[in-house]
DNA sequence: TTATCTATTCTACAAATGTAAAACTATGTC
DNA sequence: GACATAGTTTTACATTTGTAGAATAGATAA
């Protein structure tokens, strides 16, 4: 299985419109990003083709037009991200960060409710000690 | 105040190692880090330098060498991390990037019960409707 | 069939990042 | 003082990112 790709910022944003409305094309993708960002349509372009060629989505030809897929979940890649993002900001020492978080997510009393089942669910690991 | 600035990833790893041990001289953070990475001495030297022009880090001087510190503590900018990753992988919804994070993360118990005590304390948001 | 649209592909270019080697400079040491 | 040492500063260079303009090619309208 070939890897998720690393992405950056700016291709996220894309990549957003790109779950929300696929399949769709260039032209949607800037009409879906027009509020939200504003970027040159062109720019918006230049990220389809290199998200294309990251391996981030792919299209098939729709007459003259692509119509672009993203190649993976947003939940694979919001996993994978969040693990370098954990590996980066804690090594491992994930608490800290969690709580920051937390504290910082603006919640649903659903969100809530999820997260306190979740915590409710979940094993506990013996600390480990520093190297 | 200044703002927090902005840092990469290897960058970061060479800011653990300042935590860790400020404070240090270049070659103490080569030694720290020697274990977990495998860059050359002045790979790291060069890390240094750039933390301190992006304002990550300052020093002294103590005799001929650098006496490194960090500007900001670590817990700031995890915090200022955190936020930053949230808006760019969520674009405001925390709950799903939350749930993921916990899913992975190695949580003590006493880590889960902080973060169950933090969740019940949390004010609720209510849903905002999408755009 | 030719001019015009419009979509994609190519090219551009500066800043940031990863990864160092080379150069320069104090400072002990002989 | 001359030289080796060990720091720092400069320079290097390929990639990635941000941000597009220019070129090209297929579809279409006149």
């Amino acid at each position: 299985m070939s890897m998720i790709p690393r992405i950056s910022k700016a291709e996220w944003e894309v990549m957003e419109a790109v779950w929300r409305r696929h399949p769709a094309t260039a032209l949607e993708i800037v009409q879906d990003l027009s509020c939200s960002c504003d970027w040159k349509e062109q720019t918006i372009r230049t990220m389809l083709s290199r998200l294309v060629r990251k391996g981030a989505l792919h299209y098939e030809t729709e007459g003259r037009r692509f119509l672009y897929r993203p190649l993976w979940e947003r939940e694979e890649m919001v996993k994978n991200e969040s693990r370098t993002f954990l590996q980066r900001v804690m090594r491992g020492v994930a608490a800290p960060v969690l709580v920051q978080l937390v504290e910082e997510a603006q919640l649903t009393r659903d969100d809530i409710e999820e997260l306190r089942t979740l915590l409710n669910k979940k094993q506990p690991q013996n600390p480990k000690k520093q190297t």
